[in-house]
DNA sequence: TATCAGGCCCTAG
DNA sequence: CTAGGGCCTGAT
């Protein structure tokens, strides 16, 4: 176990951005991050987060899932200062990443978060890492779950995730799984593919649809161009681009867009509204 | 009790 | 191609 100080890097920022469902507040500053079949622990005071971790897990792992290298002061910087809406959202979210999560963990995830609420998709994943992933033991000693590998979700009923709560997206995920193992779809070549291509690739699994695939794309492939558009970004889409949003200007950065406006509306617009 | 949430699939017109 | 119903479950 080492610890690893990080300045400038906002922990809190990303936990809320719903990229990834396995991170959770432990305490009033401290974090818990599971990705794969990894574990960490942070501790995030001011600008400056602590990492946990087995000592080279962060070199070999970590700093590049919180994509670290990346200086996202020239995203900020590309944003039109005349675009008021597009600004402050920047200035809220600022210390947001795009994390580089792992393709079969983004699959499963965003099938299982399409018409449901964070709270829940994030007991679906737990549960299904319970019943269905590696158990391991943290640096503590404690026990966590990966995440459960294709093969072994493959053999399942497609009705049988119902009892981890995933409800008719049961089949979605066993499916999924099934078409990997059978080698029917190749995540490997997918990760090699352009974004559009990608996106193809993504929309042939059964219940994979355009902003799932778009997440996916965003999330576990660093297609920064992907630009997931759900309910909340389409309302704010509509509320602030009536003329559509300057795609031409964001080109190849339009996701970390997605991800200030995202957050945003989530949680920073609210407070505005109240004043 | 009804509605709908960070969609997608499928069928009808 | 577009509209609309169905799908699991839980929160409001």
């Amino acid at each position: 176990m080492t610890e690893k100080i990080i300045e400038n890097f906002k922990l809190s920022q990303i936990c809320g951005s719903g990229q990834c469902f396995r991170m959770e507040r432990i305490g009033e500053d401290t974090f818990r991050v599971l990705a794969g079949d990894r574990y960490l622990e942070a501790r995030q005071q001011g600008m400056r987060c602590t990492f946990s971790c087995p000592e080279e897990e962060f070199a070999k792992f970590w700093q590049n899932y919180f994509d670290l290298e990346e200086d996202y002061g020239k995203y900020i910087r590309q944003i039109n200062p005349r675009d008021g809406y597009l600004t402050r959202a920047a200035a809220f979210g600022d210390g947001i990443r795009i994390l580089r999560q792992d393709l079969w963990e983004m699959i499963v995830s965003f099938l299982i978060s399409q018409q449901n609420n964070i709270v829940r998709i994030r007991r679906c994943i737990g549960n299904i890492c319970e019943k269905y992933g590696e158990p391991r033991v943290n640096f503590r000693g404690e026990p966590y779950w990966a995440f459960p590998t294709p093969e072994s979700l493959a053999p399942l009923e497609e009705d049988e995730l119902k009892d981890c709560n995933l409800g008719y997206r049961s089949k979605y995920v066993v499916r999924a799984a099934r078409a990997v193992v059978s080698g029917e779809r190749d995540l490997e070549q997918i990760k090699g593919l352009p974004y559009r291509k990608a996106r193809e690739e993504l929309l042939q699994f059964f219940g994979v649809g355009e902003k799932v695939a778009d997440c996916i794309c965003l999330f576990a492939l660093h297609q920064l161009e992907a630009f997931p558009v759900d309910t909340h970004i389409r309302q704010a889409l509509e509320a602030h681009y009536k003329r559509g949003f300057p795609n031409r200007r964001y080109r190849g950065s339009r996701g970390v867009m997605q991800q200030y406006i995202f957050y945003y509306e989530l949680l920073g617009a609210k407070e505005e509204r109240i004043e």
